[in-house]
DNA sequence: CTGAAAGCGCTAACAT
DNA sequence: ATGTTAGCGCTTTCAG
């Protein structure tokens, strides 16, 4: 009898009666036949283009979970970047879970307006008009890590751009705008690089071409790659030049030097997302966003004497 | 009607006729339910101790993309380390799917054996008794090592060990007693240390101790931690001591120096591991192994002078 | 070859 | 408070 264990009413000797007779058998309900008829299935979806990322992979620590606490399943589908396999995994697994969690950096707004159901759909680092969200304060972690070179005497600093159609990549140039007023600093853009440990060794060559002493890079695999082809240059880090990256993952503490970064929260992000998605906050179908702090290790320095304006 | 999309005796012309007005009215039928009378869910099950480690990332990713090609959906868990949590995780999804991945580095064999199903168990980068299991080759990639190494002029080389608990940290011991009998090397086994970027912190005190020319960690994670307490304590990477890590995960090309490495093959073991479980292999309900390689790059070198026989 | 009916394991609504 | 029935969406069996 599924009153029993349920929750429905029973009375107290016919519950435990039951209850007893259950966990004896090791009775568990099937969740699909519960499911067919609830319409619940206890399940979600998880959406990620590259699990090897760790920052995707914090995400997904994150909603992993959360989701054993309020007793879910989670399906994890990694896209490989392929914005065509994410438009599927939207497709499939929507069809078979609760709801959705999904980050998906590259596809147009309009494109996951179309595939994904904004009402059960929560979006992971990226904001879509109409559709619920988790991001972390960019603008707020760009003008910490801009301030703290400033603060260190750095006049100009070059910042390496990440892939065009990545809505974080354009956030981050928006927050970057916000000192373009700011006659002590220049930001020198540089070009767009893959967010990636290879796009990082590109970058390091432009950026000892011009006359930055401090770079920011798009994330920390960007910044690593850098600090990589930094020392094979020859320019030491951070007495020539100073590296801030994002993101904050773990290798940003393992790197040599360590790495100075905008540390996101990216497994609060999963969790707060999964809450989202399941209503249990009050921020109902809204936007959320989670705040970003400075990690200061040892990448960023006071700048060169020589650049500084007396 | 089911018959026209599962495939059952039906005219070409019906079949036409439902399939158009399947796709034009986008039905997909609920999984829930088939399986409900099938039996079988399409769905699977993958458990790892630590999706932000980049070993068990790898593995999820093969998973994944594996599990898309085939159709089936994945459950991820994360125990967080968490052995309770880990049979509990077999015993929630074990229910609900076709079979499970597991990844148990430290569970007894006993505790495995009574908590998963073996026929629809595959167990990933650990061996038990009555189970299948795919796992590398890790003698070989330990023989591959050390003879590189020696062949370097080593002859005292480090070993630190990992978690003593761990099934592959007692893998590696067992494999390197093959060079016991070897007159010319001597194999220091150090203490265990936590197999984490901590754990090589300590080690490299350790290591900086005695009078290895080189070090075979247990994981890429405890060599970059090494890397990093052997270049704060001054010592050069290799011309003072070599240091070869195990797994090749992406950061360890990463490192500074890069790092040499037994790679073995994370995603392809969980996309084999797949495959088993899905009975779509010759190999039935049997151990696979998969083979090792050693991937040389600038963290090893040649014995200091001073230190080779003449 | 096609239509109808049974039933997978469960919960909801309806009786008692 | 408890027993009973219908039916979730599908596949399988059994008739026709």
């Amino acid at each position: 009898m599924s009153r029993a264990l349920t929750g429905g009413t029973v009375s107290a000797a016919t519950r435990e009666t039951v209850i007893e007779a259950a966990t004896r058998l090791n009775y568990q309900p099937n969740r699909a036949a519960r499911g067919l008829i609830t319409g619940r299935t206890a399940n979600l979806g998880l959406i990620v283009p590259d699990l090897r990322n760790p920052f995707f992979a914090d995400v997904a620590k994150g909603v992993s979970a959360r989701a054993r606490t309020v007793d879910h399943g989670v399906f994890v589908a990694d896209t490989d970047e392929d914005p065509v396999a994410e438009l599927e995994a939207v497709a499939a697994l929507g069809r078979n879970t609760d709801g959705l969690l999904l980050c998906s950096p590259r596809s147009a707004d309009a494109d996951l307006l179309a595939a994904a159901d904004p009402a059960t759909t929560v979006l992971l680092h990226r904001q879509v008009p109409g559709m619920s969200s988790v991001v972390a304060d960019v603008a707020s972690g760009i003008r910490q890590a801009v301030r703290h070179l400033r603060a260190l005497g750095h006049r100009r600093i070059a910042y390496v751009h990440g892939p065009e159609d990545s809505w974080a990549a354009r956030r981050r140039v928006t927050a970057l705008a916000a000192f373009d007023d700011d006659a002590e600093l220049e930001i020198l853009r540089l070009g767009s690089v893959a967010p990636t440990f290879e796009g990082g060794l590109l970058a390091g060559d432009l950026v000892l071409a011009g006359p930055a002493t401090a770079v920011l890079a798009y994330n920390d695999l960007v910044a690593l790659g850098l600090l990589h082809r930094l020392a094979a240059r020859g320019a030491a880090v951070p007495e020539r030049i100073s590296v801030v990256g994002f993101d904050d993952v773990s290798l940003a503490a393992m790197s040599h030097p360590p790495l100075t970064s905008v540390s996101v929260p990216k497994d609060r992000a999963g969790a707060v997302g999964l809450d989202l998605l399941l209503g249990r906050t009050g921020v109902a179908g809204g936007e959320m966003t989670l705040p970003t702090t400075l990690v200061v290790r040892a990448s960023s320095g006071v700048a060169p004497l020589s650049t500084r304006e007396r």
